[in-house]
DNA sequence: CATGAATGAGAATTCATTCAT
DNA sequence: TATGAATGAATTCTCATTCAT
């Protein structure tokens, strides 16, 4: 089945007798080196190095270096929601405090992968030249995951298990006070990856002031 | 005393008689073209032109472009803490809420300004190639305001007048309660700017949260 | 019989129920671009995607690029001779005057059409690349029209009606009156295309000026 | 002094110590490489290489490649008035057929000048890439050469020495009788050169029919 | 200090052509 | 016969940097 990274790219070769399927290597070779060095750090004939193809099957297959370049980053994107599916349980938990927990912690290890973050930053870096992408994926990555939230808390809210007036806020309030401060860091400071009990204390703090404020009365 | 704007730089020119200080023009036209395409995106020569001195001249006062680059981030960096003034008064307050609202928006105007949210997208875009900076950066523009508020923060705890395990933790919660989600928003989808209304409120909801969880029981 | 542009080439397509006959697709689009950009200025790509057919089969008709240019221009080069039906009445005319003067209109507006006139540029343009093509073209086009009007000028001085000692001398002052000063601006300044009124002034003109040379005493 | 070539090109290499003047080393190798192989067949890299510069010093120099050779190609227009000189005495002369028949010869020798035939093909071959160009070549030579003559006929008519309604046609039917064929011809067939005496006899022979039409009755 | 001229390396992109199916 | 995929070499143009003045 093939293992897949965390940006959902595939790992393991799939090429059968060194021919075909180029479009998959480039793409790869593509991502790894754009978010290594970014879009003007990466030049075209590195990518076809290490996809092993000639500069021009790269070309044979994207238009240019820009197409190439927003096409790879909204596959990333779309392949990067893997925290969504964590989320089916929690509207219809009977025990808020502790799914709450559970969702930020997920939450929490999801957008602080590494890849992931490179991501971020290649976007977010990238944004005076691409703002349209960069629009596209704060839609459909953190944009649909906010979403996800608010319907969730909405839910919970009808059942009376919290108590909100405007669920989008509250979703927000929830987003980053779990994940603000680490995340904003690791913007900066490398990978940001914690210690799981550390993950946990953040998690949990977290969860402990948004239900002081949001926990039916 | 001159005209600064938001990241300090002086804007109305100083040479005095079109000789000398070419050093202070050089870093006006560099800080501009970095801010606006980034490192990589940014040509000596386009520098030089823009400064109006040859490109020599650039090279005499900044030995190569990694050491203008640096030299210029963090330069806007140190003249980027306008928002700590505003914290003065905080410490000592006997209305808490007021005067958190009141800081909650300051910090989300500053944060919010568009040439520090540019600079922010430089510097997270850059950390690949320049982690060193993009941790000076952390460590002095929004390290400093974290330890700042902390201080406050323990002040007030100290007093009685809020209740806190961590102060570092709650400070945490406070400042990506007020501003995590229009940043990060904003980081993707240009500038971020909002209606003073619509800032308010958002400054508002957030202490109300963070007081609901923090406030002496 | 379908009907031929001024190259001669088939404008309706022949190709029956979509299969065969791809060369003249493919000659036909090669015409098209070669005139339009010129030897180096199209390319096999083009041709194959205007002719809708793939590279490949480009060179499956024809075995390289030089092939298909000299075989293109060979070809519409012998479709360009139109011109010479419209000498048959003159050798036995009894009014030289009259038709020479219709005989330098339809000259005139032959050489001027501005298909014609481009694939002139053409050759010319790649006389240094294909020179023995140059030559051959100059033989079969210029060269096959002056040959065939200085056998009619003969035939007219045996006739007693014009009065040369050298029919090849006559020839060419007749055919350069006629259309050297338009030919030449044409190749420079467009298509040269007149109103037909200047066309038989210009026309008209260049007959009056052989006539006072070679009509009989 | 240094010598020229026909297009005015200085031929003697005046460059001082290896260093500077590469403007006119670059102008010289680019109109060589681009009379010789048209404009898409000549590279950058060889224009530099036959200066004897680096590429760059190149792009210093004209700021692309198509302003190298229109810059390059109007300099050379230009310096291809040589032939204007000849005209001086024409209009006052006392013996208008010895007169005609030396400006004849001059002009004739002129045209057929290798180098000047070369640069009317590229010109014609290029003038669909660079239609303005193409129209300044024919206006500052065919043109201003055409202009001169009609001007010294306009004189000769004024003093009675030719007749003629309309001095432009006029000049039009004598240049074309004089250069018409053996221009055309060349354009095709390689340089043109003739022997003085073939040479002498189609000027002779141009003369005499234009003096058929417009000498005085 | 400041400059104009120069450079070698490397950028994106395109070309004519071939190979396996 | 026709094709889609691939290639190596070449194209225009740019870059950070240095040298001689």
């Amino acid at each position: 089945m093939g293992k897949r990274n965390a940006l959902g790219e595939r790992t393991a070769r799939t090429r059968r007798a060194g021919r075909l399927a180029s479009g998959g290597v480039i793409r790869e070779a593509a991502t790894t080196l754009f978010l290594r060095s970014g879009y003007l750090g990466t030049s075209m004939e590195e990518i076809a190095t290490l996809a092993g193809v000639s500069k021009q099957t790269v070309y044979t297959h994207f238009a240019d270096k820009e197409r190439l370049f927003t096409d790879l980053i909204l596959g990333a994107t779309d392949r990067a929601n893997d925290f969504l599916q964590h989320l089916t349980v929690l509207p219809e938990t009977d025990d808020v405090e502790t799914d709450l927990r559970q969702v930020a912690r997920r939450y929490l290890a999801t957008v602080l992968n590494p890849e992931l973050l490179q991501l971020r930053r290649l976007v977010i870096g990238e944004s005076g030249r691409f703002p349209d992408l960069a629009r596209t994926y704060y839609e459909r990555a953190p944009g649909r995951t906010l979403a996800a939230l608010a319907s969730c808390f909405q839910r919970l809210a009808e059942r009376g298990l919290l108590r909100m007036e405007d669920p989008t806020l509250a979703t927000r309030h929830f987003a980053y006070l779990v994940l603000g401060a680490p995340l904003d860091r690791a913007m900066f400071c490398g990978d940001g990856e914690m210690r799981p009990s550390e993950l946990e204390r953040q998690a949990d703090a977290a969860v402990r002031v948004f239900l002081a404020a949001y926990r039916r009365a």
